[in-house]
DNA sequence: ATCCTGTTATAATGACATTAGAACAGAATG
DNA sequence: CATTCTGTTCTAATGTCATTATAACAGGAT
């Protein structure tokens, strides 16, 4: 598994791993219908505690990214057709719009914004 | 003062409070060399612990938005015409990328994050 | 001179993140 | 069928963080 974890951080383990996970699934190493690692083995792999990965992937379940399947493991959900849900639009928008705020203040002009994004976007795809 | 504090929310209330000053000051309704209200007064306002405004204040001069003037008060930067700094793009970028990716994994494809994005972009500087 | 300002220090509280150890019950595998 | 692996649950300790509460200090504004 190709996840580094930096423990000084100011973002929480969980929080690291949930979001590496999220940009695996991006990109394409890991598919829908796959499985991920069980929590013990991944805890040993990126010595951490046991729950703090079961914290990382009951993150993603209530994202509805993974199905987590009592007593048996967790599986990466389908991505849906249909686009995000209404809820995870909103979610997804409340955090991008201090970001937002922050790189006009910053002094970068519409343009600016939507070509690091887009640059954001390939290297997550491309990379 | 337009801003308004959820105190429930998982957001901390000193990050809450920066990011609706950035806000402002992104949609110009607050202006460069303005000066903020003294962290009594706005801590009085919204019902918070004077030191939690002062926390907020200090969380954006740390990102040189505004400038504390010691025994005095604080007031808003400039606008940089040159756009970020690196280590502010840095930052911006490391905070935007998971976003993206957590977007991709929802099934947006480019034009739909770029169109978001553009139209919370209207949001904070026409709204 | 008085009031307002940010600064600093100390302290208490509750919540959160992380680790640890243990026990349980269902699934998988031989 | 017995063993192993799985996620689940519980308790507990630790350290850090967010928030509030006082209090006192010194420079700026009036």
């Amino acid at each position: 598994m190709f996840i580094q974890i930096e423990p000084t951080s100011e973002i929480p383990i969980y929080t690291q791993l949930a979001n590496q996970l999220i940009e695996l699934i991006a990109s394409g190493t890991i598919k829908p219908s796959e499985a991920l690692p069980s929590v013990r083995s991944l805890a040993a792999d990126l010595g951490v505690n046991m729950h703090t990965v079961n914290k990382a992937y009951h993150e993603l379940e209530k994202k509805n990214i993974i199905e987590i399947i009592p007593k048996s493991g967790a599986v990466i959900n389908s991505i849906s057709p249909k686009g995000p849900s209404d809820m995870q639009l909103d979610l997804i928008k409340l955090h991008l719009k201090p970001l937002i705020a922050e790189s006009i203040v910053y002094g970068m002009d519409k343009e600016q914004i939507l070509s690091i994004t887009s640059s954001i976007i390939s290297e997550i795809t491309e990379g």
